[in-house]
DNA sequence: TTTTAAATTTATAATGATTATAAATTTATT
DNA sequence: AATAAATTTATAATCATTATAAATTTAAAA
């Protein structure tokens, strides 16, 4: 438990970040909960244990990560910026009905991108929308109800 | 010329959109620039041919045209919103020098997604981001003049 | 053609996430 | 302990988007 706490200390420090209680915390957020979560879902978790905490330390602290590349944000359409502390390359996927966000593994370099030959591409995104299992099955139950009636 | 206008208001009767002119417009907009538009860089041009446009009618026509999926979001990290009528399956790349977003083609089917069989996938959105050739080009210029130096 | 109703556009206010700014607090240095 | 630097906090400002209602245009009815 403290093993973890050191573990996150230990990560800014690599970065040349100074571990202060707030940032450990927001990246501890990042890194157990792994829900992609918005700025608003940290702040309001985080100021339970920390009553003190101000959005705008969040926001900065996020900014610090970011810049460090121990988070990034998850390009989807939505009004709030949402941020994910797995750097490593896998894919999003956003459930139109439940709006629960899902990781799912994609090789990207199989994407052929000869045309970009030209380019040099330091970030490579691929964001799915659709209906989860979850829903899906809601759905089919709903319809079976229906039939019985 | 005016065939342009013809096909564009078609498009819109089909999907059961009553062509206005202010529609039409943005459609047009859209199609002939190609350029992934904020809402203001829209309305900012129309508004010189049309100087009584609201931003709403901006708002409310881009609504209508993803209702009826005429053009989608381009789904890039990005204070504005930024739309495509060109709705057929190809992916984003954003130069973070010059801010020009390039559309490239990507076959998204190859992506393996195996993970996602029990998924009802609606749309696929590929984004990259990195350095486009002129802003290299531009780079390496700037390097062997202050070599000469 | 007039009247009436519906649809569309416009003007404007409200919302809310993000950014900016400066004061307060904490931490490090002398 | 005194001072300086870094961090956090509180708060105001910004600005894209949404909401609302009035004005205008278009279509339908009389
Ligand atoms: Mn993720
Ligand atoms: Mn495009
Ligand atoms: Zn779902
Ligand atoms: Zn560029």
């Amino acid at each position: 438990m403290n093993q973890k706490i050191e573990n996150l200390s230990k990560k800014l420090v690599e970065k040349n970040i100074k571990p202060s209680f707030q940032r450990i915390k927001v990246l501890e957020y990042l890194t157990t909960k792994r829900n992609h979560p918005t700025v608003d879902e940290i702040f309001n978790e985080l100021v339970i244990e920390i009553p003190t905490l101000s959005k705008a330390t969040v926001y900065n602290t996020l900014d610090l990560l970011m810049e460090s590349k121990l988070a990034r944000i998850v390009t989807i359409e939505e009004n709030e910026t949402r941020y994910d502390a797995d750097v490593t390359n896998h894919g999003h996927f956003k459930c139109d009905l439940c709006g629960v966000i899902y990781d799912f593994p994609v090789n990207i370099d199989d994407l052929s991108t000869d045309s970009l030959k030209n380019f040099k591409i330091n970030e490579k995104n691929v964001y799915f929308q659709g209906i989860c299992p979850k829903c899906l099955d809601n759905i089919d139950n709903n319809k079976d109800k229906n039939k019985g009636k």
